[in-house]
DNA sequence: CATGTACTGAGTGTATACAATTATACATGC
DNA sequence: GCATGTATAATTGTATACACTCAGTACATG
């Protein structure tokens, strides 16, 4: 996508800062390490088999993704999620998703659309089968083919911020059966109303698909583990 | 505030890096380094008088935080804002902002409250004598409190930021005694709904008047300087 | 003249050395 | 026993040296 971009793509795989920087945030994301764990810059640095530099500047990096907090000659720890703090980050979403799809009725390409029509008609086949890894995968793709549609790089870089922060908690809260039929049918909503270029609807659906994922989530108490 | 915060104080003012940041940020928003400008480690380094580590580090950061971009090998270069841009951040800003009001609601402390009427009682009072630079200060605090008040360290974060990005393009902007006079009017009336614990009406308000201080500056077409 | 190629220099990327700060352990005094 | 002080180790903060990349340029070649 004309190579630009804020945050996500910037930090480049290929130099050591980025693949530093990728490790550290997939091994936080996985649970690698836990919460309020200290990284060190050096021990990591070992384990990488790079000096602190890269390290560092990966740290600082983190930090502003909110990843890490790093206290002044104290140490970089990994950032505490509670459950205030995912629900804060639905509700905003829910606002967020809600822009990103009035703003898709208004640019999105002919390809995008096909895109979206497709995702939708293979997530209700996998959906018939079970496929959770897949559906996974395909509501993943659902969202970003939106980021991108909406046009707007900041939105874009703001929902990808927070869809990767939330897969410290989606990651233990895989979809139930009965969730992840009712989320594709709101996924069809949304692409049937986007089509019709309807984007009040659009935002509105959208929005409330937050809303009823946040919902789903509590009732079914996935998170208890970040409870303060 | 309990001194945690993502990101603003984070990098905190003491150290080196923290400086650097802050300085660069400041001339990036003041306008000391233009659009496209190119910032050399060395340079920089040399007229603060450190070395290229903690420039570098600042660098990054200023990186995430959107305000220069970086191309790997190339270097980092004060990045672009278009009209669109601006447009897209006011209207995000709308959603969030109305977001942040309807959690005041909720969650505003007493001393929230009374710095909240106390400043709408000075702007009104300022507003009468044509005091802008007051009137200019007094709109900050209003909405930095608000974003104390919504209890979300997230929303908080995020709303920080799109407002002092947001500088860049304002500080061209100095309201008219008009917008001004209208401004408090709103303030007003949005103070008024969380006084009332009307969140509905508090989120509508809010998000009204940051398409308002859109309209008005487009209006006054006082951001010719972006347009692409 | 156009094109390709090797060279060069400016600038970033990384590693490492050293300084400053903080944490830990232990001794000392009350 | 508890608080306080001090020495030492561990860790981060910063500076610097060196390696690598890339854009531009001069020059050779067709």
């Amino acid at each position: 996508m004309a190579g630009f971009d804020l945050a996500r793509e910037v930090s480049d795989k290929y130099s050591l800062r980025g693949m530093v920087f990728t490790k550290i945030r997939e091994d936080i994301l996985n649970g690698v390490y836990k919460e309020h764990e200290e990284l060190k810059e050096a021990k990591i640095g070992k384990e990488l088999g790079v000096s602190r530099t890269p390290v560092r500047e990966a740290l600082r990096q983190l930090e502003l993704e909110g990843l890490v907090q790093i206290i002044p000659n104290r140490g970089a720890f990994v950032t505490g999620i509670s459950a205030k703090d995912v629900q804060d980050i639905y509700m905003i979403r829910a606002r967020l998703e809600g822009l990103c799809a009035r703003w898709a009725c208004e640019f999105i390409t002919k390809e995008q659309m096909e895109a979206i029509e497709e995702n939708v008609y293979l997530a209700e086949f996998h959906s018939g089968k079970g496929h959770m890894e897949q559906l996974a995968e395909l509501d993943n793709q659902f969202h970003h083919i939106l980021y991108e549609a909406c046009n707007s790089k900041f939105l874009k870089h703001q929902l990808l911020d927070y869809h990767e922060y939330l897969l410290r908690v989606r990651r233990k809260a895989l979809g139930t059966q009965t969730r992840a039929t009712v989320s594709i049918k709101e996924h069809r909503a949304i692409m049937e109303a986007i089509r019709a270029g309807n984007a009040n609807l659009a935002e509105r659906l959208a929005s409330e698909h937050m809303t009823n994922a946040y919902e789903n989530l509590v009732q079914n108490g996935l998170y208890d583990v970040y409870k303060k």
